[in-house]
DNA sequence: GCGGATCGTCAGTTTTACTGACGATCCGCT
DNA sequence: AGCGGATCGTCAGTAAAACTGACGATCCGC
């Protein structure tokens, strides 16, 4: 066994052009890092960042029923039980029941949640910003509408085309 | 009771914009979205996304260990061996001890598995594209671009600057 | 030829989200 | 009134993906 040393650990190889060329790859690993990102900055607020995505939602539109927050937000309802039980541990949120349909809850902030959604929403930006930083102005703002423009094929009604999977 | 039916169900209501606006719940979701449209193309070759990103980089590069596949995909080494397993039952690829370091495997491609990767590329190129459908086309070069800068910064020697979280 | 590091492997755990089922409630119709 | 079907919240169980920690085999520098 003589000089296989020719280039074994000599190249530290990131990611080969045929990954970085897949759109799925750059999506997954840019959200991954981004997800990372938001998660520390809002750590210190003891929530993460589809906590934080509930409470935004929450505080932007008017009083939701749970199945509502869940259809807005993309996700199951059972997954949406999940995240308002959490943060109702957290006092943050609260559920009522509904006066007009006592089959649903009214989902909403409480003032300790008012207080952190305005704290966390900024460290949250941050983060945000520390990860465009080192990009222009503009590719951001591209980056923000292409998104928007892929994954929202919205339809004439209002509601997104692709019903909600996973 | 009354009236209540003002307009409890009438607005159909996709995501509000003050998610929208979010870069997380973007990438999230176009991510979810693309991964959907890969799998199902994927899906009459018997891979899944990852599978087929193994697939690529085993063909793109000189025969590597699975660690050095690993590393390049972003992946745990511990992740790896289970990829490898599975496409290894298919018999898409091939381990055998390195000669040189009897520690390694080297990953290979088998005969099948360069056909199905030949196959099971460009159906997922089409995904990719009916992905993209409706977009300028120049706006699907510059989603590229951006998120290669954001997520690919590369120090000086190649390697990838965020270690391989997750 | 010894000690520390590396590679592949495995078992166990965590995270996230889904399916299926169930009780309570609502609503349209008769 | 009140019946039947649908809706909402809930829970238990499951699945996928990825991580941690440990272990044996092997390599490499000294």
């Amino acid at each position: 066994m003589g000089e296989q040393s020719f280039t074994r650990e000599s190249a530290p190889t990131g990611p080969p052009a045929a990954l970085t060329n897949r759109l799925g790859y750059l999506l997954k690993h840019a959200q991954l890092r981004l997800a990372d990102l938001g998660a520390s900055a809002l750590a210190p607020f003891g929530i993460n960042g589809r906590e934080c995505a509930v409470l935004i939602v929450i505080d932007d539109v008017p009083p939701l029923s749970q199945l509502e927050l869940a259809r807005r937000m993309g996700v199951d309802r059972t997954t949406m039980v999940a995240l308002i039980d959490e943060l109702e541990a957290k006092a943050l949120v609260a559920r009522r029941p509904d006066p007009h349909d006592r089959r649903r809850n009214v989902v909403g902030l409480t003032e300790s949640g008012r207080t952190t959604l305005r704290a966390a929403r900024s460290a949250h930006d941050q983060a945000e910003e520390r990860f465009l930083e080192g990009l222009p102005e503009e590719d951001a703002v591209h980056l923000k509408r292409i998104l928007r423009a892929v994954m929202g094929p919205v339809s004439d009604d209002g509601r997104q085309e692709r019903p909600q999977k996973r």
